[in-house]
DNA sequence: GTAGCATGGTAAG
DNA sequence: TTACCCTGCTACG
């Protein structure tokens, strides 16, 4: 379930099972042999979240691992008993274990879009390429407003573009414009600025919440006060999302049928009474 | 069993 | 815009 929140909580998963330990490295599937074994015996040093982009650091390397889950893949980060390492299964591209003293810990990486070293440069190529990331303390979403402000793309379309926002996926983007009573294809120059800085305050609820809980849940974060001025009700259907995939579905606030169209090759899922243009800045 | 689809992104045309 | 890469799940037979 790979949004910006996924890897944000791996990030810390991995700096709390491996930092300021050595590690062994390995890449049994054999398509990071390479790198892996460069990696090995070194000692990591933290993990580090942008967006959807996880970079790891490790002593004595100039290169950073750069992993992207893309659509499937997985970091899975286990404790074993005292020296216990399970039997590697399936395709795994890269395998980390730590110290063999309890708890043993292992990292199995599966199915990534992306997993090799990257040079400091390269580093910051991938990084200038990144918009505001709302899970991170240093984010300027001012950056974010300025492409907006003067685009015609449908609101929708930018919020995806990572260049635009860093971490957001098509559930987010759903969530987040259903929350704010926003129509989709909205062109982003005809958003007002009152609106982005809420839906930007309701991107960082949701997204800690998300990386809090493990998973994304849309309804039961409460609204900002008066994000735009138009907070959907709370519903008692014990449902975890307002539109995402529930298209043909009746909408929880307004009853009204759950549409989904195809917007730049990905499904968008709104609810089109909800989220009309006219009911901006009621 | 297996086709189809999915929370993503890139490269080619 | 399309093809393609990666895996795992569901729906359907």
């Amino acid at each position: 379930m790979p949004e910006g929140h996924t890897i944000h909580r791996l990030a810390q998963r991995v700096d709390d099972a491996f930092a300021g330990d050595r590690v062994t490295s390995s890449s049994p599937q054999g398509r990071f042999e390479e790198g892996a074994a460069r990696i090995d015996g070194l000692t990591l040093v933290s993990a580090d979240a942008w967006g959807k982009h996880l970079l790891v650091r490790f002593d004595g390397l100039a290169e950073q691992v750069h992993v992207h889950l893309g659509l499937f893949g997985k970091f899975r980060v286990r404790k074993h008993p005292e020296g216990e390492v399970p039997e590697v299964t399936g395709q795994v591209r890269w395998r980390l274990v730590g110290p063999a003293e309890w708890p043993t810990r292992t990292g199995d990486l599966r199915g990534p879009t992306a997993c090799t070293l990257l040079l400091p440069d390269e580093v910051d190529t991938l990084l200038s390429r990144l918009g505001p990331d709302p899970l991170r303390d240093d984010a300027d979403p001012g950056r974010a407003w300025a492409r907006i402000h003067r685009s015609r793309a449908p609101i929708a379309t930018l919020l995806m573009d990572q260049s635009v926002v860093a971490g957001i996926g098509n559930v987010y983007r759903a969530e987040v414009l259903f929350r704010g009573g926003i129509d989709p294809f909205l062109p982003g120059r005809e958003l007002p600025e009152p609106f982005w800085d809420a839906m930007w305050a309701d991107l960082i609820a949701l997204m800690r919440e998300g990386v809090r809980k493990g998973r994304i849940d849309t309804v039961h974060v409460e609204h900002g006060p008066d994000v735009m001025g138009r907070a959907p009700r709370r519903d008692d259907h014990g449902g975890e999302v307002y539109v995402y995939r529930r298209d043909g579905r009746a909408c929880y606030v307004c009853g009204d049928t759950v549409r989904k169209q195809e917007l730049a090759a990905r499904n968008l899922f709104w609810c089109p009474t909800c989220q009309r243009a006219g009911t901006l800045g009621r």
